[in-house]
DNA sequence: ATATTATTGAAAATCGTTTTCAATAAGAGC
DNA sequence: GCTCTTATTGAAAACGATTTTCAATAATAT
């Protein structure tokens, strides 16, 4: 079974009906490499779909984060990106060049929380993790934008 | 020089004017165990100078961010709220319960950072860690409600 | 003391998001 | 397949947070 399925029957299992808007929302959504805002999905939901409604997709955006099938990205303008949930100790990787986001394996912080619960006295609970980059597409376009500089 | 006179300062050498409302907003900031939003920073500040308006509330929270004096702590729901800037490799850690929040030391975060870079290609550049738990009080607190529930 | 110009507060405009509501369509039962 | 129930839809209106406009004010340089 492919995601999209595996999503759609996660809402029909919580009671919610497969309706072609949410079909296409969540078809938006698994197949975006980086993480999107509620008017990108509904300018994008609207190519498959021309009648859709604004409203509608952020009604299908509360329902998967309540799920959560799907989570906010956070960049240093805001938080308003939504991407496919990161599980366990993942934590998403994003390009600060093109957008790009991919998910790594964080799992070795334990020391660093030990550390920071005895120097503060605060029990820690939750971590939040992500890091900016850039990716291999957008280090080797830069490559191509200096050589062409070093030309002229 | 306290902290407050040092943001009036690099206020200054950035061309602003030194005047009240701002002095007043700089206040609050600095004064809050936690970070506020706007409209929290607005509220406090009428108390000290009633007729404050607003609108200078964000501007000048938006002179002081992108000064590099406060910054954007992030929570599930959004990320509306500001506290004194961490610096350097400094890191929020706040309490879920009251809202207290404090800096750590998060150094140790380089052979993180090695790992993810040669498993996925990416460059890393920039990263952000936050960390929730339960601050000393609260958890005290929790304790005294606790051994309430026990004698019912 | 004066002139210059950044800053102010109120009102209006704008943006993203939520609510309201009547019409529609998904899925359960027959 | 047909009917009934009710979740879902889209449009319009409401809403809250933030930004813009603008004339009046006040901080600083001279």
């Amino acid at each position: 079974m492919n995601r999209s399925n595996h999503w759609l029957k996660i809402l029909q299992e919580d009671g919610c009906r497969i309706t072609s808007p949410r079909r296409v929302i969540i078809d938006v959504l698994i197949n975006s490499p980086r993480a999107l805002q509620p008017t990108e999905i509904y300018a994008l939901c609207k190519e498959k779909h021309p009648g859709i409604g604004l409203v509608t997709v952020y009604r299908t955006l509360e329902r998967l984060e309540s799920l959560g099938l799907i989570q906010r990205v956070h960049r240093e303008d805001g938080c308003h990106m939504l991407m496919p949930a990161a599980d366990g100790h993942e934590h998403y990787l994003v390009c600060t060049t093109c957008g790009r986001t991919i998910l790594f394996e964080g799992d070795d912080l334990g020391t660093l929380f030990t550390r920071v619960e005895s120097s503060t006295g605060y029990q820690v609970n939750e971590h939040w993790l992500q890091l900016f980059g850039t990716c291999p597409g957008c280090q080797d376009n830069n490559l191509l934008v200096e050589s062409k500089v070093d030309h002229a």
